[in-house]
DNA sequence: CTGAAAGCGCTTACAG
DNA sequence: CTGAAAGCGCTTACAG
């Protein structure tokens, strides 16, 4: 009885309004709607709102769920107009991630479109899942408007966190497989390895190596596939010799490099797994007094800002980061507008840039 | 009459406190505080915060004046928990800003900072003063707790556009010399400069070459009296045809490289304005088949994180970098508990940090 | 140009 | 575990 008159209440009080917005762009639900849809009292959805205990299980759920549903933010005069980088530490390549120029570029199209947006880029480096909540609590008390989660694939009990509290998910360039449920924005890789490879064919060459990086890192995966492909595409062997895994940094480039320049029939080129790994390859070589693309042509991948940097400037595959970036802006934005945002993953194409540190082979 | 009663009646109202917070950390004012100060209405603080018209000049300022002393925030619920990091395009050494590795350390020392004190970094690239306009109305819109700028030293109307919304500024690495009004954090240039010089000369070298920045750039300037100081220290003439200003790019160094070797008496190390230069030095050397040190010893400025992939790896003089950022945070930190934060500049050391790129002269 | 009053969206101590 | 009530900080339409 008193809950019916509670509604009864509580639907005069509010504008009258559809239940649930449906499309529409920016619709600002309070608790009193929220509250009156659930037919229960303000105060308990506030509590569910700020992770209170004293809620019953069945309770948070429906409510949670309404507060979905309805995009609910809290604050919801002014958006905060801050979209969030976070920098997963824990699983990628190099551990002290930010020291990765890889980063940088990233960061500046993250930059860039959201300035257009009228938005600004928190950037926040996250460690372990310990931080990552901390992160997620630190995120939603200001209201972020979304999440790109450079590398690091949110696992199931992150995604209902975030979805809890509304907030929208963008992953860059997934560690891992990303499954259904997530969007996410990648290049492609299995086609850059390719093309990195069949370079070095079309210049000549016959023995050439690859490295890969360490464990089961998807996109090296799928660099090295690229690599076999070209390799079979050209008719020549895949010797596995010729294949190394390393980790992604210049020591790991530098360490196969000794390896691969100390076999019998040692290989003309070698495609490497990232730019980093490159510039270790060409370390290696001036260690023996050896130069590329003279003795040893390579190819890296990213195409870093300093790959240019390099003594000769990398030929590498170009990863077009700022433009991932962007695009995971974007696809942020429009999660927000419409209800259910579908699941979906765009790569984007990775190209060749012809430096100098690739040529035919001498002999 | 009226207003004597107001007062009384809000005065009862608020908690105890004292009208100026003074050094106390944190305390957030009200509307309701600041309106019994300055004898007013809620409604009428409220109006003049909000940029209403229909204020009386006197009243608006008198109350302006309050909020600005109170350091008023909006929603002071919570604070924003947001601090800028600032990177001024205009006016630094290379245009592309981002694509600087140099970036990338002090961003990591922002974030770093920033984290353990609960706050996350918003970064943004301004490259005109209309930019730097907009992000002034974004940031106070949202609420920003302060500034770190990069490089740029914000001009009297950005000062008091900035002390008008109540947000301190740290400048980090000013461009040119930091006036009496703003904190700023440096390193030691003259110093680095000075070691980085002395490093050749303890190894042997007597003809030592110095590359420094274009224009006025103020730590280019000190950098390269460091160098001057070295060389008088030692007892080494400064032949002027030995120092040559150019871009802070690869290809600057490399045109300087260039220019140096084609003397008739080259030098046998070389001073570089920065790291990116050092690369180039390392570029020039390879396309005449040169190598360093064997022929010819560098020595870079920064220690970008990249200064490690060089081949040889490079001599360079660090930069902290990340501390300048860490330090910077805390400066911003320090100002928001003080009423007036003194003005100041602090400097970090530099130091040498000696890798592969130098060595003993060869004859 | 000013402020009393109504109201909004939220939170919280407390009674049940 | 739930909600009525008090309260907070703010805004705004309106009376003067």
């Amino acid at each position: 009885v008193d809950v019916a008159r509670n509604l009864a209440r509580d639907a005069a009080t509010r504008h009258p309004v559809p239940p649930v917005p449906a499309g529409a762009s920016v619709r600002a639900s309070t608790l009193t709607g929220i509250a009156a849809e659930a037919g229960v009292s303000v105060s308990t959805v506030s509590k569910v709102l700020n992770g209170r205990t004293d809620v019953a299980p069945r309770t948070r759920d429906r409510i949670g769920e309404l507060l979905r549903r309805h995009g609910y933010q809290p604050d919801s005069g002014q958006p905060s107009g801050i979209v969030d980088l976070l920098l997963g530490i824990g699983e990628c390549p190099s551990p002290t991630f930010l020291h990765n120029p890889w980063a940088d570029e990233l960061l500046r199209g993250a930059v860039e479109a959201a300035s257009e947006a009228q938005r600004s880029v928190a950037v926040t480096t996250v460690a372990s899942p310990k931080e990552f909540d901390q992160w997620v609590e630190l995120a939603t008390a200001r209201g972020t408007e979304g999440v790109l989660s450079v590398l690091h694939l949110p696992d199931g009990g992150e995604l209902e966190r975030l979805s809890a509290a509304g907030i929208p998910v963008v992953v860059i360039d997934p560690a891992e497989e990303p499954g259904p449920g997530i969007r996410s924005v990648g290049t492609t890789n299995w086609q850059g390895g390719l093309i990195a490879t069949r370079h070095l064919v079309e210049l000549g060459h016959r023995r050439i190596a690859a490295i890969g990086g360490e464990g089961a890192v998807w996109s090296s995966r799928a660099r090295l596939d690229g690599y076999r492909a070209a390799m079979l595409d050209a008719g020549l062997p895949v010797d596995p010799g010729l294949v190394g895994r390393d980790s992604f940094t210049v020591s790991g480039g530098r360490r196969q490099t000794e390896r691969l320049l100390s076999m019998a029939d040692p290989p003309t080129g070698i495609v490497a797994g990232n730019d980093a790994q490159a510039f270790g390859v060409l370390q290696a070589l001036a260690e023996r007094g050896l130069r590329a693309p003279h003795d040893l042509s390579v190819v890296g991948f990213d195409d870093v800002p300093v790959a240019s940097w390099a003594a000769p400037p990398l030929t590498t595959v170009r990863q077009p980061l700022a433009a991932m970036a962007a695009t995971a802006f974007r696809m942020l934005q429009v999660s927000r507008s419409t209800t259910a945002a579908e699941a979906h993953h765009v790569e984007l194409a990775t190209n060749l840039v012809v430096r100098e540190s690739t040529a035919p082979p001498a002999r």
